[in-house]
DNA sequence: CACTGTCATCAAAGATCAGT
DNA sequence: ACTGATCTTTGATGACAGTG
């Protein structure tokens, strides 16, 4: 390698293809370093005679782990929290892919109306349906989350599953035809469809999700991930409430493990240094939407509570999220209220930000600034 | 201008890989 | 063997360019 040259997510050639490019000079023969050009402005990169921002990196940088391009304040910050984190997110986390039914609009729906026992809604060819409210989930599909916003469901999910030993598990054909014999019509109506799907034992078990993945997942407090996303952004739920996920996006799921407390969890995923750390080397899609899948933040360095003074700005941070979430559920009822809330919120946010860096070791107002810069990606 | 084939896009489906 | 994660392919959709 004699040279690379990074566009990231910038669009190099005209027209309406999407292109992520880069371009490689290679050389006869071994050397030590290599140069590294990151075009964070095409138009100014082309004017410019001399290229000012090139540097030199080792080649030890490309290993056959993901190429990662740091600039070296960022280097120096990555290596700070490295050297004081003794443990991953993977460590104190859980993070999981959502539901995969292989047959989304079938299985989700809108409700239009609904009474004490039933809902109703228009299946896919618009006809009026009605379904009983007992085999439905509240769930989320196409739909932003926001740290700052209480999870309000947007869909319902067919859950043809039932609880045994603690587990969901299909239920039985007649258990379903005569618990809920609206739902069970309307499925049947699918049924050719349904079985069309490659999954084990789609002959009897026509009416179960594509995937059996996750299934047990939802009935804790947990963290949504919507993914791919501009920034890093987690939300806490409470409401088990249902999502589908995996490969790339739409939403992840963490929980936390071990005795982690679900709020740390929320402090971390919604701090500048996790956003920083994971866009250094998660792919990067057109109009700079980054994946924040399982891959590419399960190895993000945390502090695993090692001192007193670890405890207690925990704690703090805790309590600071805490407030945060109670804030969410508060419905204001005037915008003059509402933009007291939200500064509360920022300002909540704010400090427990800072204590946060403090635990990393890194000046916090100077991460604030070096966010600002863009960086590259695999 | 209508028609048609091509291509890009997005995300879901499908396949495969990996861990327990 | 089974569950769950991730990689690859596919399918639906819409924009667009070429053609009669």
């Amino acid at each position: 390698m004699k040279q690379l040259i990074h566009f990231g997510a910038d669009q190099v050639f005209e027209g309406q293809a999407t292109t992520y490019t880069c371009i490689v000079i290679t050389q006869n023969g071994k050397s030590d370093t290599f140069i590294f050009d990151k075009v964070r402005d095409l138009t100014r990169w082309k004017n410019e005679s001399t290229k000012t921002e090139i540097i030199n990196l080792p080649t030890e940088v490309l290993s056959e782990a993901p190429w990662v391009f740091p600039s070296k304040r960022e280097q120096e910050i990555i290596s700070q929290i490295e050297k004081t984190c003794r443990g991953k997110l993977i460590d104190i986390a859980e993070i999981f892919v959502g539901l995969q039914t292989s047959a989304d609009s079938i299985f989700f729906l809108n409700p239009e109306k609904e009474d004490d026992k039933h809902v109703y809604f228009s299946d896919t060819e618009g006809g009026a349906q009605m379904i009983e409210k007992e085999v439905l989930r509240a769930a989320i599909l196409d739909k932003a989350v926001s740290p700052f916003q209480y999870i309000i469901q947007n869909k319902k999910l067919i859950f043809p599953y039932e609880q045994k030993n603690g587990r969901n598990v299909l239920m039985s054909e007649e258990n379903l035809k005569m618990r809920y014999p609206h739902a069970y019509k309307y499925l049947l109506q699918y049924k050719q469809k349904l079985q069309a799907r490659k999954m084990p034992n789609a002959e009897e078990r026509w009416y179960q999700f594509g995937r059996s993945q996750s299934l047990n997942k939802f009935n804790t407090q947990k963290l949504i991930i919507k993914n791919p996303a501009l920034q890093a952004c987690a939300t806490f739920d409470d409401q088990d409430i249902l999502f589908t996920g995996g490969g790339n996006g739409p939403y992840y799921g963490v929980r936390p493990k071990n005795n982690t407390e679900v709020l740390y969890l929320l402090a971390l995923l919604n701090h500048p240094i996790f956003d920083k750390w994971v866009k250094l080397r998660s792919s990067v899609f057109r109009g700079g939407y980054y994946s924040f899948g399982r891959q590419f933040i399960a190895d993000f360095p945390v502090k695993i509570s090692e001192t007193e003074n670890d405890d207690t700005t925990i704690k703090k941070i805790v309590e600071y999220w805490g407030k945060i979430v109670q804030l969410n559920k508060v419905t204001s009822t005037t915008p003059n209220q509402n933009a007291e809330i939200l500064r509360q919120k920022t300002f909540l946010k704010f400090e427990a930000d800072r204590l946060l860096s403090g635990i990393y070791g890194v000046y916090h107002e100077e991460l604030i600034s070096v966010n600002d810069e863009e960086n590259g990606d695999e």
